[in-house]
RNA sequence: CGGGGUGUAGCGUAGCCCGGUUAUCGCGCCUGCUUUGGGAGCAGGAGGUCGCGGGUUCGAAUCCUGCCACCCCGACCA
C-alpha cells in the first residue's frame, strides 16, 4: 500500500506531461480549467480516431449543436434541470464597456439578456429541440447522431482530468421508434465503450447499470463502465442512457406511426470524456512516470544515438534514419532523437516518463556488432537484437506491451476484487484495502445512502449478467437478489 | 458554503516563534570549457512587488489587521 500512496502522489507529477492547470486570471472565479499540451492532446486525437471509427462503424453519423442553452430549454425536463441546475454557467450579458474610473472595462447593464443563456453542460435538451423539427414520422426514425464538444459543469471542487470545469467529450444522442430499440442501442453503446476501454486503453472494465442514486438526471437506465485504479479507488470510465420518452415528452417529440397514429419517440445519449486520459495514466503508470498502451502512444518508438564525435553521429544517424524509415513504413510512429543537448541517460529517462512504449538505442558497439539495444516500456527489459529482425522485434513487442499492460490490470482487479457477506467485514475491505466489493443490497436508495455516509462506499453499479444469488442485505438483513459492487469512488 | 492548512525566483523550499547588513538552499535557465552505453562535471551569470492592502516600529518576509488565492477534508460530480 504504501507503493501505491507513493503512486498516488506521483500522479500529478504524470499528469504534467499531458496538461496544466489554466493560469487564469487573478482573482478569476474561474478554477479548474486544463490547458491540454501536444503530447496530451495528441492522445486525446488517438482516442478521439478510435472512438469515431466504432461509432461509424455502428451506424452513427457526427453533428454539431450550440454551446448556449436557452434557460427554458433546460427547464423543461425537471428532473435533469435539477441534475445540472447547481452546476451551471450563466451569460446573462452581450456587451462590455470601459468603466467609468477609466480602468478597463466593465458589464454593461443595459446590454442585458431577455432569456439567459446557458453554457451547455451536456447537450439533450437542444438537440431535442432540433429533433422535434426532424422528426415527424416513423421513416425519419432512427437519428443516430453524435457530436465532439466541449461541457461546461461548475463543480464546486475540480480535480486535473478527472473533473475539469470545462472538459472534452462525445456525447452520442438517439432517437428511437420503440423502447426495445433504444435499450438495444444503448447496450450496443456500452459495449462500444466497454470494448474501447479494453482493447485500446488496455483498461479492464466492468459493465452494469447504475442505482437510483447514481442515475443520470432525466434517465430511465443508465449503463456504465468502471475501471479500478491503482489505489484502488473506481473510476466511472463511460455511460451510456436509457432515457425512456422523457425527452420527447418535455419537448414534443412525436411521430406518426404506420398505423397513422402518434407516439412519443425513445431516446437514449451517451457519452465518453477527457476523463479518459485520467483513467489511462492512472491504470497504467509506475514510478518512472506514464506507461501508454502502443494503440494509444502518440510515439511508438523513439531512437537514441549513443556517440562520441560528429563523425559517430554521422554513421549512426545513416543507419538510425533508414530504421527510422522501415518502421514509419510499418505504421509506426517513430522519433529519432538526435538532440546533443542532451545525454542518453537523460533521454532514456524522459522518455520512460512520457511512456513511449520501445526506445532503441545505438552506439558504437551496436555498429561494430550490428546490433541495436531495445528496450521495452512496460517492463523496463532490454534485448539486443540484430539489425536485421528489428523491425519484426518491434512490430511483435507492440502487441506484447499491449497484451501486457491489460493483464497486468486485469490481475491487479482480481486481487482487489472480493466479496463479503457482512457488513464489519465490508468495512474493513472498504477502509483498508480498497477495490470493488461484491456484496448484497436490499435495493433501496436510503440503504445505499447510509452505506455511503457510514463507509464513503458507493454502489459503483449493478452486474447486468451476473447471476442470481439471493442473500440478505450487509446493512438492513433484508432480502436481496444478487451481489453489487460497491467501491470507494473518484 | 462549513472544518483544517499553506502563500518567499519557472518549480520545490530555509528564514517567521524571538523584527536588524546585500533574503537561504536545491532543481531548472543562460555563457564557456570538458563530456556523451542510465537523469554529466567545473567555473561564471541572470532571475524576487517575500500573495495584496493597511497598521505598529528608527527598521517588517518576520508582529497586528483586513482581503485574496490555492491545497486537503465534507456537501456536489463524467
Amino acid at each position: 500500500m504504501a507503493k501505491l500512496t507513493k503512486r498516488e502522489e506521483n500522479y500529478s507529477q504524470w499528469y504534467n506531461e499531458l496538461v496544466t492547470k489554466a493560469d487564469l486570471a487573478e482573482n478569476s472565479d474561474v478554477r479548474g480549467c486544463m490547458v491540454i499540451k501536444p503530447y496530451g492532446y495528441s492522445i486525446w486525437e488517438k482516442m478521439q480516431a478510435a472512438l469515431d471509427k466504432m461509432f461509424k462503424d455502428t451506424g452513427h453519423s457526427n453533428a454539431y449543436f450550440p454551446l448556449f442553452i436557452p434557460k427554458s430549454y433546460l427547464s423543461k425536463e425537471a428532473d435533469h434541470v435539477e441534475g445540472f441546475a447547481k452546476e451551471c454557467a450563466v451569460v446573462t450579458h452581450y456587451r462590455l464597456k470601459n468603466s467609468e474610473d477609466g480602468k478597463g472595462v466593465v458589464v454593461d447593464e443595459d446590454a442585458k439578456l431577455e432569456e439567459e443563456l446557458i453554457v451547455r453542460p451536456t447537450s439533450e435538451t437542444i438537440i431535442w429541440n432540433s429533433y422535434r423539427n426532424w422528426i415527424q414520422s416513423y421513416r425519419d426514425l432512427p437519428i443516430l447522431l453524435n457530436q465532439w464538444a466541449n461541457v461546461v459543469r461548475w463543480e464546486m471542487r475540480t480535480r486535473l482530468f478527472l473533473r475539469t470545469a470545462e472538459f472534452l467529450w462525445q456525447e452520442g444522442h438517439t432517437a428511437h421508434a420503440t423502447k426495445e430499440e433504444a435499450i438495444e442501442e444503448a447496450e450496443r453503446m456500452l459495449g462500444v465503450y466497454a470494448k474501447f476501454a479494453e482493447e485500446f486503453m488496455a483498461m479492464p472494465v466492468l459493465q452494469g447499470v447504475k442505482s437510483e442514486n447514481e442515475r443520470f438526471a432525466g434517465a430511465i437506465e443508465t449503463y456504465c463502465i468502471e475501471a479500478l485504479m491503482q489505489d484502488g479507488k473506481a473510476l466511472q470510465a463511460g455511460t451510456s442512457h436509457f432515457l425512456g420518452q422523457n425527452f420527447a415528452k418535455a419537448f414534443d417529440v412525436k411521430y406518426a406511426t404506420k398505423e397513422g397514429g402518434q407516439e412519443f419517440v425513445w431516446a437514449t445519449s451517451w457519452g465518453v470524456s477527457t476523463r479518459l486520459m485520467g483513467a489511462l495514466i492512472m491504470s497504467h503508470s509506475d514510478d518512472f512516470g506514464l506507461v501508454l498502451p502502443p494503440k494509444l502512444a502518440p510515439i511508438h518508438v523513439v531512437i537514441v544515438p549513443i556517440y562520441k564525435g560528429q563523425e559517430q553521429l554521422d554513421q549512426i544517424s545513416e543507419y538510425a534514419n533508414g530504421l527510422r524509415e522501415e518502421l514509419l513504413s510499418n505504421g509506426l510512429s517513430v522519433k529519432y532523437d538526435d538532440r546533443d543537448t542532451h545525454k542518453p541517460g537523460f533521454k532514456f529517462a524522459e522518455y520512460e516518463m512520457k511512456g513511449v512504449p520501445v526506445r532503441i538505442a545505438i552506439g558504437p558497439k551496436d555498429m561494430e556488432k550490428g546490433t541495436v539495444e531495445v528496450a521495452r516500456r512496460d517492463t523496463l527489459e532490454k534485448a539486443y537484437v540484430a539489425q536485421g529482425d528489428v523491425l519484426e522485434h518491434v512490430m511483435g513487442l507492440m502487441d506484447a506491451i499491449q497484451n501486457n499492460i491489460y493483464n497486468k490490470a486485469l490481475q491487479f482487479r482480481k486481487e482487489n476484487t472480493v466479496e463479503v457477506d457482512d457488513y464489519d467485514a465490508f468495512k474493513e475491505v472498504i477502509d483498508q484495502k480498497g477495490g470493488f466489493v461484491l456484496a448484497h443490497w436490499d435495493g433501496t436508495p436510503e440503504t445505499e445512502e447510509l452505506i455511503k455516509q457510514e463507509t464513503k462506499a458507493t454502489i459503483r453499479l449493478i452486474p447486468i449478467d451476473g447471476k442470481d444469488e439471493p442473500g440478505v442485505c450487509i446493512r438492513t438483513g433484508k432480502p436481496s437478489l444478487r451481489k453489487v459492487v460497491f467501491a470507494k469512488a473518484y
